[in-house]
DNA sequence: TCCGAATATTGACGCTTATCAATGACCTCG
DNA sequence: CGAGGTCATTGATAAGCGTCAATATTCGGA
């Protein structure tokens, strides 16, 4: 994993120095690590878990902005204050670095920040690919996108063979997935039960989701 | 405006050496100055008009995915593809470097590198800001926004002191706000009708904008 | 100045999704 | 085992926005 995280960029002499300063947390499922319009405490790399990035509208109204999935980095460079609020979705586990000994390393090492870039590059993409999500496709093309999203970046068995199937733990609740969709819970409720009768999943408890074919279900993304 | 712009982070030699590689050009509303998905010939600087970002999906739906005005950066940095169709939404006027060349001078100037990753951080913010407006709002208040948006940005007398009012042309015909906004033509036509008949903002020919009150306007964004 | 094309507005109607309300499934705690 | 809570599903209805169609406005060119 750690070839794909931030550490990556970093030769074994600097590894040791950052490891110097980085503890591992354990968070569970609702914790808020950092709230919109307050100052960053700490950086840090998600190792398990996945953390929901929201922004509320004054009226109480909310939106899911994002998902962090390991390896993401959470926190905003050179940001006084963040921008959002970050929130455990499924219990987490962090790597984190205290913010003043983060911004040395950066400023220390160069392939650290630009290593940054690229993954603030690939948000801006994300964020961009549902911008067209939430703007141009129907409920049930947001579900099913959503659903073929997660399954992209949690599936466990990933990573071994190109695969057409899938089967993982969702990281939402119903809530969650209409907050990061634009719809309503009964609407998002409608449509996995349109998709499970479709047959192009299966559910159990909620939760759990097994996707038999999921070229099927990329045909549903629009 | 360069004191905003890319430039505020060299000194007079960098400048200099900056200025051998770049040439202004001007380009005429419509002209599509990126493709999505093709390589990138050249990165610049928006000097004066506005760019439009889009993404297509494959059924032809399309979605404005962010607006460029001046001194905003434009081309993607250390992407080998653009992953977005870059358009000129009005008459504008660019500050071009040629692709090589500038990865060069970012190469050999990190104030540069800092500089642009500040524009890319932005550019996330208001990605994840019209996340908000394309999941949350209603129509009414989507176009509202916009306007508010595009007021803040492109009123000439902006920066002169703290004003309430503005006035501007719309850089976007009714299909752009439509795309951006994730709704048809006819509903931002109503809504901006609505907005017209309710006194918030009045309009000359289509396209001229006055806004007697901006907080009256942002009191309709929602 | 007038004509035609492109762009925008307005209206009638229907579909998609939100809203309101009831029911069902699962969990914890007694 | 049952009570109460949370979370999800299902149904009936209504509102908002999209669609289709007609009309109006603007702009460029003769």
């Amino acid at each position: 994993m750690r070839h794909k995280g931030l550490c990556g960029a970093l030769d074994a002499r600097q590894l040791l120095a950052m490891a110097k300063h980085t503890r591992m947390t354990r968070h569970e499922a609702g914790k808020l690590l950092a709230g919109e319009e307050t100052p960053i405490q700490s950086y840090a790399n998600v190792m398990r878990g996945v953390i929901k990035l929201t922004k509320v509208l004054e009226n109480g109204r909310q939106q899911v902005v994002g998902l962090q999935f390991a390896p993401d980095f959470l926190g905003r460079l050179f940001g006084r204050d963040n921008a959002v609020t970050a929130e455990a979705a499924s219990d987490v586990e962090l790597c984190e670095v205290p913010r003043a000994a983060f911004e040395r390393l950066v400023a220390e090492y160069p392939q650290l920040e630009h290593r940054l870039f690229g993954q603030i590059l690939r948000e801006l993409d994300e964020a961009r690919d549902w911008m067209v999500t939430l703007g141009q496709k129907t409920a049930a093309e947001k579900v099913a996108s959503l659903l073929y999203l997660i399954a992209g970046h949690i599936d466990p068995s990933t990573g071994t063979e190109a695969r057409d199937t899938a089967e993982f733990d969702l990281p939402l609740s119903r809530i969650d997935i209409a907050e990061f969709l634009g719809l309503t819970i009964e609407t998002v409720s409608r449509q996995i039960t349109k998709l499970r009768t479709d047959g192009v999943i299966s559910v159990i408890a909620n939760r759990h989701i097994t996707v038999p074919s999921l070229s099927r279900l990329k045909g549903r993304c629009g």
